[in-house]
Order: C-alpha cells, then sequence, then structure tokens
DNA sequence: TAGATTGTTAATCGATTAACAATC
DNA sequence: TAGATTGTTAATCGATTAACAATC
C-alpha cells in the first residue's frame, strides 16, 4: 500500500527527529515536523495514518516512542549486509561512507573484474566478480550496491538478480530496472546535474 | 512550467539516445523511447510536447536531431562550474567521477575545515572554507555540491548562498532547503538504503 | 491511397490538502 | 470544561493515460 514517497517522507520524519532528540525534545507535534521536513502537516497526519501511528489524539507524540516505530517500520533495528560491485573511486568512497554504518547496513564484501583492484586481506575484501554468485547465495545476500561503469551495469544487474539479490542501489547513469519481485532505487547523478543547471538557468533567463 | 520530473525524463531519454546512437540508430519511435526509459509512449509523447519537440508527426525522430534538442534544453552544449565543499572520502570520490566531466560540468574548486586536506597544488585545489566567498564571487560560480558531515551542511549552504551559488546538490543525509530562487537536489542515501531494505522485507513478508 | 505514428485534448487516476468530528 | 491537536474523510489539485484527429 504505501509507496516509495510515503516511505522516503517517513525516513525524513525520522531523520529530523534523531536531531530533535539531541536537542531534548520530548514532544514533537504535527506542526513541528512539518517544518522541519517541509511538508505540510496534513501530510504527516496522513502519513502516520498510512503506516498506523498514533498516540493520544492530542498532545502531540512522545519523540522516543515515535522514534522507535519508525525505527521498527523501517528496519532499523536490524543489520542488512550489502554487497557492492564496482571498486573504482566511488565505490571505494561508498565502502568506506559511515552514513551507512549509521543506518544499519554492513558492506560484506566488493566484487570487480580488474585484478589490480582485488584484496582479499581488506576488511572489506575486494574478489573476482566471478565469485560473486557462489559468495551472495552461500551468505545468503539479498541487497547489492552497484558502481560500475554505466557499460557493465545491466549485465552486472541481471547477476546480481540470478543469484538471488533482491534489493540494488545503482549508482551507474543508465536507468536499470528489474522483476517485479526486485526493488531497484536509481541514483543517477548524471540527472541531478543537469537537472539543477536547467532550473538555474531558466530562472536566469527569465529575469 | 515544467517540473523536476519532467526534466529529470528529459535526461533519460537522453541518456537513452545516446546508447541508441552508438547502435547506429538513425530513427526512433515513441515506443523505443518508452521501452528503453521505462516510461508510457504517452508519456513520450506529452514530455515532447511540453517541451515543445516535434518533427514530422509520422515516421518517427532523427536520433541526431532530437538529440541535439535535447542537449540544448539540457543546456550540455556550455560547460558549467560547479565548486565543492567536503573533501572527506565521498567528496574526493566526487572530484574524480567520470560522469560529472561527461555530464559538462567540472568542479574548479573544493573547500574543507581541515588544514590536513589543504592542497593548493592539486589539478582540483582543495581551500580553507573561509576563501570560498572570494572565489565564488571572483569567479562567478552559480553551482556547488555539499559532501561535509551532515552537522556541517546547513551552515555551508547558508554560506554557499550568500556567496551568491544559485543551484547546489546535497550529500549530507539532512533535507535542505533554500530561497524561493535557488535549485537544491538532495540525494540522501541513507533514505535510499532504508527504502530498498523496507520494500525487500515487505515483499518477503507478504509471502 | 492506406497505414501508421504523432501531437493534443479529454478522461482517469492518484496524491496532496482542507476540513472537521473525535479526543484528551 | 474549554482549547488544542489529532486522525480520517471528502475536496482539490496535478500528473498520467487513453483516445483520436491530423498528418505524412
Amino acid at each position: 500500500m504505501p509507496n516509495k514517497n510515503d516511505v522516503i517522507r517517513l525516513s525524513r520524519y525520522r531523520n529530523a527527529l534523531v536531531r530533535l532528540r539531541a536537542l531534548n525534545f520530548v514532544k514533537v507535534f504535527c506542526d513541528n515536523l512539518a517544518d522541519a521536513t517541509g511538508v505540510s502537516a496534513a501530510q504527516v497526519r496522513k502519513d502516520f495514518s498510512t503506516f498506523d501511528i498514533s498516540q493520544n489524539s492530542r498532545g502531540g507524540y512522545d519523540v522516543k516512542e515515535l522514534l522507535k516505530r519508525l525505527n521498527k517500520i523501517l528496519n532499523k533495528d536490524t543489520t542488512h549486509e550489502f554487497i557492492e560491485v564496482g571498486a573504482g573511486n566511488l565505490g571505494k568512497a561508498l565502502l568506506r561512507y559511515p552514513g551507512f554504518a549509521r543506518s544499519g547496513i554492513k558492506i560484506v564484501a566488493c566484487f570487480d573484474v580488474d585484478p589490480d583492484k582485488y584484496d582479499r586481506q581488506a576488511e572489506i575484501p575486494v574478489l573476482p566478480i566471478e565469485e560473486l554468485d557462489d559468495f551472495v547465495r552461500e551468505h545468503q545476500i539479498r541487497f547489492g550496491i552497484i558502481s560500475t561503469p554505466d557499460v557493465a551495469a545491466q549485465q552486472v544487474l541481471v547477476r546480481m538478480i540470478s543469484a538471488g539479490i533482491k534489493g540494488v542501489l545503482n549508482f551507474a547513469s543508465i536507468y536499470l530496472r528489474g522483476p517485479e519481485d526486485c526493488v531497484i532505487n536509481n541514483i543517477n547523478l548524471e540527472s541531478e546535474i543537469e537537472n539543477i543547471v536547467y532550473f538555474v538557468n531558466l530562472a536566469e533567463k527569465s529575469k
């Protein structure tokens, strides 16, 4: 029932709550969350309604309780294991990205085609792509990150899916789609840049 | 009139066309673009209509002509200069990200608070954050990338905007907003991950 | 010409907002 | 109790799709 945007907003509420908790907030109202996240108060209430989040009809929400609830819904209570394919600049940076650990995810291995990149001793080992299938099956990995060049992305996806991966975060500038039962989120940095440039230029032209 | 999603789809059509051209396609039909990008053919026609793209009412589009048109609309004909703030792992990886050059953007300088990161001799120099304002004004930079830790993001944004920057790509896990005349695109990797985990778990539960 | 595809308008669908009764 | 905020339903708004006349 909830769609991608609903869950994205839930993430944002959670994020705001973490910061509010750090400021010692005990109670929080719909209006507070709306202000903090840039959505309308009606939207906040609607979202809580669709996720069956309610407290006592008045007097706002207890910050800690609400956070617990959101953490539960967003599966933040357990750690999720990911693999990554593509140990280039971006790929290596992502291996060390602190936000992932914070998000409760752990990248357990990286794969690449380039023998120069292999490193079995590293904390997060870099292995030959041929080992992906066995590794994924053996460790029952369900999530993957694609940080390869564009040309390789499609075939990497196919490989991941056939090995049993169900959720993919794709950084290649190609819009990837998969079967029904597979979740693919595409992050296209080139598109985002083009988008910014477009609207800034538009604003300047119309002056 | 066109909104963010319209322009994002335009980017995708462009991307698909680049690949089709590489395959020596001369003509392309709405249906081809629809298949290649995962949108409906009606959507493709609607989008072309809103951007006043038309050719001859039948017989599809000339790939090269259409590409030219999209490049023009998306401002791919000129190079755009960016600055970046935050020379951590992600920041450094982005400096070397080949997709940016391909997108016609050039990061001309990076800024950080950490003196250990300064490097004036590098191809893309890393400078003290205090020099941001003068640099932006002097070089008339309009675009910026934020790749700092979350806690710094908000104040970096304020600084960028007061220096005259109009478009920002934000990688911190905080949803940033700015004034009316400023375009901010937030890329929240944590949210994306949470999103994938949510939907994969949901699918597994409902089995 | 007949057939096929476009460009655009109208119809549908879904998401956001407004409103208000229920509640503490 | 009176006042204020929630939770939910109905109204509005916008985006996507369907349909079809225009066109080559």
